[in-house]
DNA sequence: TGTACATCAGTGAACGCGCGTTCACTGATGTAC
DNA sequence: TGTACATCAGTGAACGCGCGTTCACTGATGTAC
């Protein structure tokens, strides 16, 4: 519909200055803001989907799975406003479009969590890996990751799930190791 | 100062009325809005530090590393407003008393990553460990997982947290777990 | 002890702004006969 | 082919709202002599 990839805040009146129009012409095509807003957030929602799914196929291993995290925090980075506005607001369960868009999405989520990791609980792995990559998404949005190329965060993305998913404690290493 | 409990956006003559006071008694005490701002996050990261290091010592296991993760959420639950506020934009850099109260979390969150994986790459560790944790509030404040009781929500977090740094791929199980 | 003055937190009216929303309208396009 | 009407996206003026901010002010408290 319009692009909505600036980082100013949502409203009703930015957007329809962007799409070149005059600040009530939306009110012909949705009955109001929240209209508007579950409009595009299911659009977003779409969008972000095929992103995550562009190769095709599902990933398999930890690597690709990687890369799946680093998609979504690069759709973040590179349509902020509309990333919030697809998540940073309870989504409207009246609008039969966002949610569908919403359910396909943890759809999907789960299906990768359960196909990478066939032994683990795939349903808390699901709330890891999306905090995780939520997590990375906001932070570096915000500015609290030094955010300098994108090839860099997408570097540091990585690096960072691989050191979590490697991750051993001390307590742990003695033991196992030596027995 | 006052509360800042509640999930309102943030706002200057939000603010003053909370404290009971005229829109314009804050231009007594900050120079604008912005400052305002500030120090309202700076007090903020002190509290939630102050909740992080609740219990004295630093954690050493995984387990209490979990708690740390859960402190985290929690903080960002009981107030929604005063989170989104420390964490929500680009950093003042020239708020000093912010600025320090920023680098005082960081510099938690290393010693932290330090202690309970002392062999793991602690940067990219303390990314991944802070991502998790703020993505997990993030998704909870934003109603996008079930926010049922306060003690739910903490033990989804640590079984996700667990979940994760217990997660063995498909693909390596067979190959570690005969050789 | 009393008078004169400075300090300072807070007040209330007023401003210009962008917002969501309403209203009556215009002007182009399609359809009926 | 021409006339009459319906549809429909978009317009522009106007509204009331909360916002940040300014301004001149009040009234209490502290200090000097």
């Amino acid at each position: 519909m319009r692009m909505l990839e600036a980082d100013e805040s949502f409203s009703l009146r930015a957007v329809a200055r962007e799409a070149g129009v005059s600040p009530t012409a939306p009110y012909r095509h949705f009955t109001d803001r929240d209209a508007l807003e579950s409009a595009l957030a299911a659009q977003g929602l779409r969008d972000l989907k095929a992103d995550l799914t562009e190769g095709g196929a599902l990933p398999r291993s930890v690597q690709e799975l990687a890369e799946l995290a680093v998609a979504y925090v690069q759709f973040a980075l590179r349509r902020p406003a509309l990333f919030r506005l697809m998540f940073g607001n309870a989504c409207d369960e009246g609008n039969e479009e966002r949610v569908k868009a919403a359910a396909e999405i943890h759809e999907l989520l789960e299906q990768v969590m359960s196909r990478v990791f066939p032994d683990g609980d795939t349903e808390r792995l699901a709330s890891a890996g999306w905090a995780f990559a939520h997590g990375m998404a906001y932070l570096y949005m915000d500015g609290k990751l030094s955010e300098d190329s994108n090839d860099e965060v997408a570097e540091r993305v990585r690096a960072a799930f691989h050191a979590l998913l490697s991750a051993r404690p001390a307590s742990e290493a003695a033991p196992t190791g030596a027995g």
